[in-house]
Order: structure tokens, then sequence, then C-alpha cells
DNA sequence: CGGGATATTGAGTTAGTTCAACACAGGTGG
DNA sequence: CCACCTGTGTTGAACTAACTCAATATCCCG
């Protein structure tokens, strides 16, 4: 990891996500433990490693800014990556409540965490109730869209998966008021769809320009823009574009 | 569903679950609320529906006693089996937290489920700060092996696969304690494998037949024998049988 | 004994993989 | 400013793991 710790900068109570309407305002004691649980603030560059599988991890993360992803490997090293995590996104939260990560982190852009104190997270637990059922609720949440990714890579075909893949990427960035006019800033890489995925490279690479080619979105470098979310969406659910109903029985 | 309500049998303090090491004693205080908290037993035939996608769940259940599982439908029928839940899971805190449920559940057999109060989750967070860390630590524990399924599903080959999931059911089994002498009754069809790890029928098939050839288990209807757990988890893991360390270069 | 669910087997097909070039862009050092 | 290098994207060809289809076998239950 090429960044050290730095002093705090960002107050929570500016905190530049409580714009965001996806999250809900604290209260103002709560505002204030969260203050004080937390730690710091960790820059990290693109490309760095946040967490790596085995640690026992000292901290607890969440997103302030930028892009990161969590992934598994195994030991020939096919990599599996679990999910993106953009601002608001906790991370390591499995090696403060578990002993140990099992998976690891890694930043896709240059990145800034908000570092809190493990130790700490029983006071949270104890005092502030509705803070440790948002925990809660995140990880619920976190468990949901694991669900559904298992299902895409389970069961659905590789045009599919990429055209559903796109289509969170998409949302979840709208919700964090990322897009622009249908464009936004997608730091990834074909790899990293393809080990999303669970596809190769190479045939991620085909099916992506295939997309492309029915004018569903367009994606350069990192500056990706829908063009046709309805069309899209079809192609994640395997619907025929102009299907006839099909007879009852 | 074709079971019904019926009045509460069990009672906490005498949980057939905490006879079993994995299980942490409650309490005593904590224990009197989980016994207010339990509003009651429900039983399930094998093959009944006990959660559907879509629905606001009322209740959130705890497996007593039985085999159920989680999974997802897409439109068109495919199937994909997400994890299965043995006694101590929880089943439903998804729609407790979150709006509503986002995949159903099965009973595989005949299954007795603990029914608790929605309503009352508000409660044990503020009253029981320990109880609430737990449901977090179960969450993050789901979480793990949902990321580990991911790396499966997403990343192995059939025969790793199928090595690794039937590793995972024997361990959870023997830390229930039903295993006896490397025997278990596992209540699963090859379907169900197939469509926990995205794969074929026929395939599953082809490649459980090949496992057995090695005599890693035997298999016939319900009764499971491990034979050789080493030997699995070598394929489970793609290691060569006998490997000569590789060059460093 | 009959019927439904499950398991097995063979044969042909295909979606997705691997291998191997090659193209292109940005970034660095001379 | 050029030459080079590295990371990323693109393309074609050959291959194969896994799929589908279809038939048959086996088991269990009433």
């Amino acid at each position: 990891m090429s960044a050290a710790n730095q002093p705090k900068r960002t107050k929570c109570a500016a905190c530049p996500l409580k714009k965001i309407a996806i999250f809900r305002e604290p209260a103002e004691e709560e505002a204030a433990f969260i203050e004080k649980f937390k730690e710091g603030e960790l820059t990290v560059d693109a490309g760095a490693t946040i967490l790596s599988e085995g640690n026992h991890g000292q901290h607890l993360y969440t997103v302030l800014s930028g892009w990161t992803f969590r992934y598994k490997m195994l030991p020939d090293g096919r990599r599996q990556i679990l999910n993106f995590a953009m601002p608001g996104d906790f991370l390591g939260l499995q090696s403060s409540i578990m002993a140990e990560m099992e998976h690891s982190v890694e930043a896709l852009t240059d990145t800034v965490l908000c570092v809190f104190s493990r130790e700490r997270i029983w006071e949270l637990y104890s005092n502030y109730p509705s803070l440790a059922f948002d925990l809660t609720w995140l990880s619920a949440r976190n468990e949901s869209m694991l669900d559904e990714s298992l299902l895409s890579v389970g069961r659905r075909a590789a045009i599919e998966r990429i055209a559903h893949l796109l289509l969170i990427l998409f949302h979840k960035s709208r919700d964090l008021d990322m897009v622009k006019g249908n464009k936004l800033t997608l730091p990834l890489t074909q790899l990293h769809l393809a080990d999303a995925l669970g596809l190769s490279l190479v045939h991620t690479n085909k099916t992506l320009n295939a997309l492309s080619a029915r004018k569903l979105f367009k994606w350069r470098g990192n500056a990706f823009e829908m063009l046709d979310e309805e069309g899209l969406l079809e192609v994640a659910n395997a619907e025929a574009p102009n299907t006839v109903p099909r007879p009852l029985i």
C-alpha cells in the first residue's frame, strides 16, 4: 500500500455523502458518536491493496470517495471479484465481526476511506441501537446483492450477465449522483468485468462489442454512456425484443 | 404451504441446539427475552415453500430442525440455489430488515422453524446489544459463505465445485453433530446440487459419478458416506495428487 | 403392479475457453 | 521529439467443458 495515514480532514457533520438521497440523516447524538468513532482518513492510490485475505484487520472502513472491489483468489491465480464497493459502502466489517478477513480489497481509483475503530464497535452496539441496526441493514443489503450476482454467474448467459452488471453499476452510480446526462466514469477494465462475471477476458471483450454494436451503450476508456437502458434490461432478462405472449398452455 | 401454526412447544431454555458447540450460551436475561420474542413454532413438510420472493414477510424464522434452501429464479424458470440452511440458521432476516424478500425458501425435509416477531426486532436492538451483535455476526457469516459460493460458481471447474460443496455440507453437518462415523443423511437430489452450482443436471450426474469412482465418498439415495476427505479437498482445490514442487522460476 | 420422481447413459451441439497475434494509447527516459 | 515499454483492447482459429436432447433404468410409494 503506497499511502500513509493522514490527519483527519472531513468532519462527519460535513460528510459529502449526506447530500445523497439514499443516506438517512443521523440524529445529533449519533452524529457526535460517529465523529468520535472515526479515527481518521486513509488515502490510497489506484491499484493499491486495502485489505488482504488472512489479515486480522485492525480497522473498519467506509468508502468516502473512489471505487474499490472485493475479491477472492484460488491458489492457482484464478480470481473472482465479489462486488464493487462505492462511496458509502463498508469494508472490513467481516474482520471486525468475525475473526479474520476471507477476501481482499483493492482500490480501482484513488480512494479516500474513513477509518473507524474496531474496538469501539461494541460501544456502538451498546449505545446506539439505531446505528447497530443500520449496520445489520447494510449487511443484509450486501447479502442481497451477492444473491443477485450468484444468480447471474450461475444461471445467466454471458451476454445477459454483462448487461445485468452494467445496469447495476449504472444504477448504483445514479443513486450516488455520479451520472450526468446518462454519462458516467467507469474506472473498470474489461478484465475486471470478466473476473466479476466468471468469464474469460476474450469472451468478455467479444460479448461487450456485440452489445455495443446494438447501440445499448457506448464505452471507450473510462467514459461510459447509457444509450438504451430499456434495451439493456431486456438483454439482461433474456426477453425477446418483440415477444408474442406465449400460449397459456 | 401445507402446514399450520401450532402451539409453541420447545422452551428456548431447552433448545436442542444448545448442546452444539458452535452456539454460545445466552445470558439468563437474554434467554428470557428470546423466549418472549419467540412466537411459536411452524412445522412444514418437505417440499413446501416457506417464504417466497416479493412477499412482505411478517415473520423471522430460525431453523430448529430440518434442511431448507434459499433460491432465486429467472423469469424463464432457470433456478439458482443460493445456499442450504440448516439448524441454527436464520431465514427471512432480509424481509425483517429490508422491505421485502428477494428470494424464496423451500423445505428440503420436514422442518421445524421457530417463529419470531418481526416488530420486536427493534426491541432486540434497543435492549439486547449482544443479541443484536449476534445477528450482525450471523449476517456477516452468511455473506462470507456466499462469497465462497460465488468464487466456486464463477471460477471453479465442475468437478471442483462439486467436491467443494460436498465438503461444505459435510463440515456443516459435522458441526451440527449430524455426522456419525463419516456417515450422514443428505436429503438432496442431484438437481439441487446442479442448481446450487450453476451446472446442468446431466453434467452434475456424470461428474458426481466420476468422483464416486475415485472412492472419495459413497452416496446412494440420502445416505452419504465420506471416504477420503483429504482426497476430496485436493480435488476441490485443484491440486494434482503428487505434485512435484514447481521450479522457483 | 403402476406411476412419478430420480438417476444414468450416449450422442451431437455449442457457448465459452485458450492460444497467439496484433493494435493502440499513454507515459518515460534519453 | 522519438523510441520504447507496458497495460489494455481486438481479432481469428482451434479446442473443450459443459450443455441439450433423448432414451432408458431404477427406486420408492401407495
